[in-house]
DNA sequence: CGCTTTTGACCTGCGC
DNA sequence: GCGCAGGTCAAAAGCG
């Protein structure tokens, strides 16, 4: 399976954008040559020009599914999306409280259940991709608040939930470790930010293969597509123009950046490894490749 | 003091 | 209906 990827990496905009990839002749295009005030994002993509059906049922099932995959969770990350189910089921009024009794006890209850009912689940756009790091939490100049932590069925790493802080944002991402390959962690945003990066300023004059499009992306997956852009190379170079390294917090993951910085370095390793490539290309694609 | 993290409890959805 | 697992809430603790 050594050719298969890059064509891979096309179909995959064309599985999961076929909007774009119609209107669009190329990932270059697609990244190349657009002015910085595009206001475009990935999440905007994903809410105007992404099609839930063409993905099949629940690509992304849950991170957990992925890991699952044969497909060497160690060495390939992935980007994927998972539909909007749009569940609409209100739930219906049972008005029809009969009695009274235990009033403190149903008080409580229906307190309860009145927030979470009216919060009734309207699953927001969700992708996941993976990402080699030795912290979990990957910085992605967004300001996220941690609001849970899950232990993880057959996994020895917790799940961890955050929130954006960002007042009437309700982006939500969760990032997992895989348990098969420590070193991988699956971040699965889900939602579209309604404000601009707080940490993330938008270069003045990016390279050409830094487009806003990108720019809404959480830095994981934008590095990726960059890199792809780049056929692979100069990953380092493409971070310093685009000033990433300069809003990266200290916490930021630098071991995962830094193994892409290196890819540059040692293309030889990279062409053994499938290098970047790996990380455009949904577990969806790489199991269709491997049977 | 304000913000974030931790963590146990609770709710929901789903399969059996 | 029951049990399980995922997801969320919210009080308490921690931190700068």
């Amino acid at each position: 399976m050594e050719g298969p990827f890059i064509s891979s990496s096309s179909s995959f905009l064309d599985q999961y954008y076929p909007t774009i990839s119609n209107s669009c002749s190329s990932l270059t295009e697609i990244l190349g040559d657009q002015n910085c005030n595009s206001s475009l994002g990935f999440m905007d993509l994903l809410n105007t020009q992404y099609e839930p059906h063409v993905l099949g049922p629940s690509v992304e099932r849950d991170s957990s599914e992925g890991l699952n995959t044969p497909a060497t969770p160690n060495t390939y990350s992935s980007i994927s999306s998972e539909s909007n189910d749009n569940i609409h089921e209100q739930t219906n009024t049972k008005e029809e409280e009969d009695e009274e009794d235990d009033e403190e006890n149903q008080k409580t209850k229906k307190t309860l259940k009145a927030k979470k009912t009216s919060k009734k689940r309207q699953r927001e756009p969700r992708f996941a991709f993976m990402t080699k790091s030795e912290v979990d939490h990957l910085e992605d100049g967004y300001r996220w608040r941690k609001y849970g932590q899950k232990a993880v069925k057959n996994s020895p790493f917790p799940r961890s939930y955050y929130r954006c802080t960002s007042q009437s944002c309700n982006v939500k991402k969760r990032v997992e470790r895989n348990s098969n390959d420590p070193i991988t962690v699956v971040t699965t945003y889900e939602g579209q930010h309604t404000h601009p990066s707080p940490h993330l300023p938008r270069p003045v004059c990016p390279p050409p293969a830094y487009s806003s499009s990108a720019a809404n992306l959480p830095p994981p997956a934008q590095l990726a597509i960059l890199a792809h852009h780049q056929n692979f190379n100069n990953y380092s170079v493409l971070l310093n123009s685009c000033g990433y390294n300069g809003s990266m917090n200290d916490n930021m993951a630098q071991p995962n950046y830094s193994r892409f910085s290196n890819a540059s370095s040692s293309s030889s390793a990279l062409l053994s490894d499938h290098g970047l490539l790996q990380d455009v290309v949904p577990w969806s694609i790489i199991k269709n490749e491997e049977q």
